[in-house]
DNA sequence: CTCATTTATGTAACCGGTTACACTCATTGT
DNA sequence: ACAATGAGTGTAACCGGTTACATAAATGAG
């Protein structure tokens, strides 16, 4: 690869004109401007990043952090952030944490050391001293972890308090909630919303509340032990959609039939709402708009622009399909 | 943060016995080796990659390409690479091309001036010339290009072959086949694939063969007029398995009873085939084991490793679940 | 006791850009 | 006619690491 010295020597001029002209600034006189472009087309010269880098400190790349991108909420969300970022000449590192506290500090030292811009963390297992000990802007999304830090959120309880309302709505007398992992926020929210409407009938149990850890399989099983211990249940919150997923495979294998017998309704708004059968009512997130809305934010903060605000919360959207839609 | 010439200022010594201390290479005292630790401990010093990448010209990074990280086949992939790679202390740059040349072209040319170790591509609109003007190691993955450039593939034909053959094999008398882009070609070979079992049928109509862009959405419109055109059709192929779920959809909607109306199969095997209703039949391909297997040819490339062999091509495994069970 | 190694450390060049500063002309205003 | 200003370009330091090479003391073999 061509270095900015022999596009220099070859053009018979400086690195320093060279430079201008790469980046359009200073005097350089037309004649020069014509005879450096031209060498570096014959070079084929590409300027190098790291070398910039180094000097301007400054990357051009922002890492992503999520929990695993295999959860069909994040590529979207990566989706987006990708989206707005690399309008602005940003690329982003990827790192998936498995919700373990060692891989995110172990991708917060290594984002750190390749000086990126900034960071977008889905995923927060961390104290937060560890994350204001770093001196790079960050926004924190799904999660909120401390009011000192950036955050996007969604009104989990709230859509939560909905989708229980929801399922009274339509008739349900007993209704359960598989909810996600202990040290994830966002599933106390959506437990504790839920717990807001139906903690205090007398039918309610403790025994309602069962973990589904955010997975299909884990909500499967969960599903299938709660139904058969308690037939007389008929309407399912689940803390995601994922998770509502395998309430449904539960209850097709036990032959209870949805939605009549079991209105189940999940939480996020994943495409593949749309691909069960029935098709799965949700409290969509608005996804995309989450992740651009981070993108964006992080983008101001790296530019140090006037932020207005450094925590906004999104309303989620009820949507009514075939698994809560009683005749 | 600090640097390095500060560790060493501080600690009494000079740069290069820092830099030796840093790299455990070279000879260093051990009471020196104790202080300088204590003192970068007492510092909180990290090395700045973008300096020691300068100098080293790699970076511990590769670029990842793939069409559209939205569609489910990519995550996993992605995953699996990330895993491998991680493993090895190297980092991933994510970017999406939606089947996009510029967009391809685009991000090999920042892949390039970021001085990305190696790069693998899961998409490919470009031509070989471009790709081979780039003296990184590359692998491609999901679509082969040309026997030059290092490849990932699944036997397509051969599995779109068995799919075909499993609709004959229950009974279906006319079998359409939904195709994904004609640039793509592991959709051309599919559909190749599926013209060799039933090209030659005396009921083999080109009308058969509809596009469906390898979505959800694109798929179902085309499913919904082939199956009102063409009642007859009792087995559809699709090319990949989000246009499966397409045409369950079309099907649901249209009251075609599946699989005794009308049998589905698709092709990929990705996780959403047993979300829906019912399950999907599918090829599924080795996803996590293709994403491995690019990872660990790339890592052999860019460390200049002996490579065995620089073309493999996986077979893909008939699943057979509710969408093709006749009872 | 001498010479060859091994151990231990420092100096300075280098990676490939960017930019402060200096310098030379050519214009322009008075 | 001369100072001030602007256009155009070059030199060299700098970013923060790495390492070739030089130097010197300690160790060991003969």
């Amino acid at each position: 690869m061509a270095t900015m010295r022999e596009v220099a020597k070859k053009a018979g001029v400086s690195v320093a004109t060279v430079s201008r002209v790469l980046n359009s600034n200073g005097y350089v006189n037309d004649e020069t401007r014509k005879k450096v472009l031209e060498t570096m087309d014959a070079l084929k010269y590409k300027p190098n990043n790291v070398a910039r880098s180094l000097f301007k400190k400054q990357t051009k790349t922002i890492g992503l952090i999520v929990p695993d991108i295999t959860n069909p909420f994040f590529p979207q969300l990566a989706r987006a952030v990708e989206d707005v970022t690399n309008e602005k000449g940003y690329t982003i590192i990827l790192g998936n944490s498995d919700e373990k506290p060692e891989k995110e500090q172990r991708y917060l030292d290594i984002l750190e050391q390749k000086y990126v811009d900034g960071i977008i963390m889905a995923t927060n297992t961390l104290p937060i001293e560890h994350i204001k000990l770093l001196d790079k802007p960050i926004v924190v999304v799904d999660r909120a972890i401390h009011a000192d830090v950036p955050t996007i959120v969604v009104q989990n309880r709230k859509g939560a308090k909905a989708a229980v309302n929801h399922l009274k709505g339509i008739g349900c007398q007993r209704i359960a909630h598989i909810k996600g992992p202990e040290h994830v926020d966002n599933a106390n929210e959506r437990c504790q919303g839920y717990l807001d409407i139906v903690g205090t009938e007398p039918w309610f149990t403790p025994e309602f509340v069962v973990d589904g850890n955010y997975t299909t399989k884990e909500s499967y099983h969960a599903a299938v032990k709660l139904l058969r211990n308690h037939p007389e249940i008929d309407g399912i919150f689940a803390g995601n959609d994922l998770m509502a997923t395998g309430v449904l495979k539960a209850a097709h294998e036990l032959g209870i039939s949805i939605p009549d017998e079991l209105a189940v309704i999940g939480f996020d708004g994943i495409d593949m709402c749309e691909t069960t059968h029935p098709e799965l009512s949700t409290l969509a997130q608005p996804i995309y708009q989450i992740g651009e809305a981070a993108a964006e934010l992080l983008i101001d903060l790296i530019e140090k622009k006037q932020i207005s605000e450094s925590f906004k919360e999104y309303p989620v959207d009820l949507i009514i399909r075939g698994s809560t839609k009683r005749t």
